[in-house]
DNA sequence: TTGTAGGCGTTATCAC
DNA sequence: GTGATAACGCCTACAA
């Protein structure tokens, strides 16, 4: 067996403080059983030798590590929001989180031992380290539900964030409000005028992108004269999504609005606009979702749905550890849906009457 | 005490299998002592258990948690990167990270005990937890670089990215070679024609600003007819950096180029070139650091230095894991540092003959 | 080939 | 007021 480093155990604070090991853990654990004098004997050494608790002890004994499992990268502006929520709450808690992805776009071959097969060995890091829960995004929930239920079936807390998965899979979920979200859009854009539109929708494996696209699509229904077709987009946003964004713009019936369903999907409409000289805001109007980073220095600023990732994320760990710790004890799955906004900016406008 | 989880345990798979809970170990650590009709009851009562080992238990035996303590947040799109890059090498060599950071903005009053407190805290969360090492971001190593020897003194490898400490401190380091990239702005726009410059230098608490700001200037004292200015810009971009930025074009001697030590800088002199109706490219050339994900899209484009912060962050890791494996042995502080690319766009042009 | 026993760092229970 | 001791899950000599 390897050598552990040297470290400092409750065992060398009792030799050094001339006590039993046992003395030293109660002292340390702050009874008042002992008497001051050993008390203060025992502090001093163990600060003196810069003594610090094993956490994996405490973890092995109580079946808590303190830990969360996040699986959710900082994939942009929105999701490292999500992660600095989570975090916030993690830290306020004395809890600590342990990230994981699928690999990025390391150099050389992507070895794949089949589908999943990374997903599957990243969650048995989580497991094998005893996390207290994890927190999912959705294209791990989607893609590799089945693996769900290495958790559940190990009465792991799981909540997903921005892909509510089935009951029976037993997990929490926190969003957002993507209804009020849709509906605001064509709302907005109803009341520019506009009649003639287009959703570019999320790929239809996400929760988010279907009920986007039908809260979207529901609201217009309402409204009387309107028009819609939807085109589906890639999957993630590193695809070439000019390429369907070529063809809303080229559609015969072009939409005077698109309403864009993330807002790198809008600036692949900025792109295909641009080739086509049409000017945004006046020509088309586009509505992104997100209010990512970019969003405000687009040219023109992107009109655009403010989804607060931060409350997300703290919303998640909020009940992650609630469950972890039993202060949520609700069989059925739990369920935020978080407030969203329409900020508007100067890439959509009132409709030109040609 | 409380209860542990049910947990699945090798005294479990024993008991299924009929055997000693050692006679498991022994199976599942693959040794080939075993009988083969032994084994395979073991495997498979290991099976049906879903048995996972437990790595809290193999962390105080070893000493080794194969776990990495990471302070660095997902700042910006570099840190990101840095992140991906650090959590590939990690997961390929079945490590994982445990990633803290200051808080972020989270609402209600900002309670700290101290200069440094949340930041000793999240230490000993990394510490409590036995990790293996820790890779450190700029802020962290620069503000609270006393903080810094909770792990030295502990025999924990730390590794710092961006910002080079003192060897005393026997951290490696890893970061962008500022020199070149310095140098490659000042020759890039003195080719443009550009003889009065300015810089809008990062904090000089940071050892990349003043190695970027130096390796600039020194630059420039090898052209001659030039001049140059320098002001310092605050620390973390979400002050205000528009005060300064007006300061730079209010100058008496307005200079025709400015070199920006981030990105962030640069879009903050856009916004102040707006302000007075100048040009970018035409009127004042400039030029960012780290090819953001932003910088692309700004109007005009923005010439910047591109530093590859995957890289940066493989590199960081790979270090990290070789001090903790033993791999890497040398007493003195690895040096890594990563070649920089000057991305050229039109931000910057030709000198105007005014 | 398999089982017993000691130990890793800590807590909690029980004597002393 | 303090110190043995068992237990947590696992590994590893060593014994059978």
């Amino acid at each position: 067996m390897l050598k552990p480093r040297e470290q400092v155990s409750q065992k060398q604070i009792a030799a050094a403080a001339g006590v039993s090991q046992a003395t030293v853990s109660l002292v340390l654990s702050g009874s008042n059983v002992t008497s001051a004098e050993t008390r203060a004997r025992v502090l001093r050494a163990a600060e003196k030798l810069r003594y610090r608790p094993n956490l994996l002890v405490h973890g092995i004994q109580t079946g808590k590590t303190r830990t969360i499992g996040v699986m959710a990268p900082p994939y942009d502006f929105y999701w490292s929001e999500v992660l600095y929520g989570i975090h916030d709450v993690l830290s306020a808690n004395d809890h600590v989180m342990i990230t994981v992805w699928p690999a990025h776009h390391g150099p050389g071959p992507r070895r794949r031992h089949g589908p999943g097969m990374d997903e599957l060995q990243q969650i048995h890091r989580l497991v094998d380290r005893r996390v207290d829960g994890v927190i999912l995004w959705p294209p791990f929930a989607s893609l590799f539900q089945q693996h769900v239920q290495e958790f559940v079936s190990r009465n792991l807390p799981v909540v997903t964030i921005d892909h509510e998965l089935p009951p029976e899979d037993r997990a929490d979920y926190v969003g957002n409000d993507e209804q009020a979200g849709g509906k605001m859009v064509a709302e907005h854009l109803h009341a520019l005028g506009h009649r003639r539109f287009a959703h570019f929708a999320g790929a239809s494996v996400f929760n988010w992108a279907t009920a986007r696209r039908s809260a979207f699509e529901d609201a217009l229904r309402g409204l009387p004269g309107t028009s819609c077709f939807t085109i589906e987009g890639p999957i993630g946003d590193s695809s070439p999504a000019i390429v369907p964004a070529g063809q809303i713009l080229d559609h015969p019936s072009r939409p005077t609005a698109i309403f864009a369903a993330t807002d790198p999907f809008a600036r692949a409409l900025y792109a295909a606009a641009a080739e086509r000289n049409l000017v945004i805001g006046k020509d088309v109007s586009i509505v992104g979702f997100s209010d990512h980073d970019f969003a405000a220095i687009l040219t023109p600023p992107l009109t655009t749905v403010r989804q607060n990732g931060y409350a997300i994320g703290r919303a998640a760990a909020e009940i992650v550890l609630g469950r972890s710790t039993g202060s949520i004890t609700e069989i059925e799955p739990q369920i935020v849906r978080m407030p969203v906004e329409l900020v508007v900016r100067q890439s959509t406008g009132p409709v030109r009457n040609d």
